[in-house]
DNA sequence: ACCTCGTCCTGGTTGC
DNA sequence: TGCAACCAGGACGAGG
């Protein structure tokens, strides 16, 4: 989503703001905000974790989280009904806000609160050189809860959700309910791997539409066809052949081989 | 401090 | 066919 959205907004100023749900900006009240953004323009479009930060030449950023059905479009996507915020750029264009379920926020912050509010929610960035097995290993160590509940935390890692969780710890040959802190050397380091494998692939394939997620131009993205794990019901593990269980971990729906993935 | 669970929403699917 | 129950990519706050 970043890639594909920071051609349109890069290096534009916002003419027009418009935020049609008062819950995408809460606490905060929806026409303050939208004045506020009005006459900035952007430096750059940066991520962190699961959060988009629009970055303005003030230092604001307006921290951008889709939560599970937002997407930015590079329309103005007129007559939808799911359109909850529009913005009008100064080269004529518009970006349009689109988010079904209402989960999604929008946040502005002032420039010395950017990196502590990001800081005190978002952990190490998985596809980054820095990120190591070892390091890995000291954010599990000495926890209890089930792994997969540990690698959700997005603290521990910076942005797996439950589909590349599912795909990761089905790579690394983990089961998503061993105890996050037990995890032995060539563990971390099967799972380290799995987890930049199982990202990398949801990039290459531009992520997973399950029902409402959309590129900015409004095309799907394919990783939904090669998962290996998640939403496997009734199908066969791709290395052994077993059929996949179907557990919940962490309050969310799980999918494991039984096999492949022993407790 | 850590962990689990309910909640915030809308709409599609499933089961009776 | 109709309708209620259940489910969905996430994160946060309350409570244990």
């Amino acid at each position: 989503m970043r890639r594909a959205i920071a051609p349109a907004l890069e290096g534009r100023r916002f003419d027009g703001v418009e935020i049609f749900d008062p819950r995408l900006t809460r606490p905060f009240d929806p026409v303050e905000v939208a004045a506020e953004l009005r006459g900035e323009r952007v430096r750059e479009v940066d991520r962190r974790g699961k959060y988009l930060i629009v970055r303005f030449d003030s230092g604001r950023a307006l921290l951008i989280h889709l939560r599970m059905t937002g997407s930015l479009r590079d329309s103005d996507l007129a007559d939808d009904v799911h359109r909850r915020a529009l913005l009008t750029l100064d080269d004529g264009t518009s970006v349009a806000y689109k988010d079904t379920r209402r989960f999604g926020t929008w946040l502005l912050l002032e420039p010395e609160s950017v990196e502590p509010y990001i800081a005190a929610r978002v952990g190490e960035e998985p596809l980054l050189p820095a990120f190591t097995a070892r390091g890995l290993g000291e954010r599990l160590r000495d926890r209890r809860a089930p792994l997969k509940a540990a690698l959700l935390d997005q603290r521990t890692l910076a942005g797996l959700g439950n589909i590349y969780v599912d795909e990761a710890l089905w790579y690394a040959k983990l089961n998503p309910l061993r105890e996050a802190g037990t995890l032995d050397g060539d563990e971390l380091r099967r799972l380290h791997r799995a987890i930049r494998k199982a990202l990398e692939l949801g990039l290459a394939r531009q992520g997973s539409t399950l029902s409402d997620y959309r590129l900015p131009d409004g095309s799907s993205g394919s990783m939904q066809r090669e998962f290996r794990a998640y939403g496997r019901t009734g199908e066969p593990c791709d290395r052994c052949g077993t059929m996949f269980a179907k557990t919940r971990v962490g309050g969310r729906s799980t999918w494991h081989c039984p096999a492949c993935q022993p407790g």
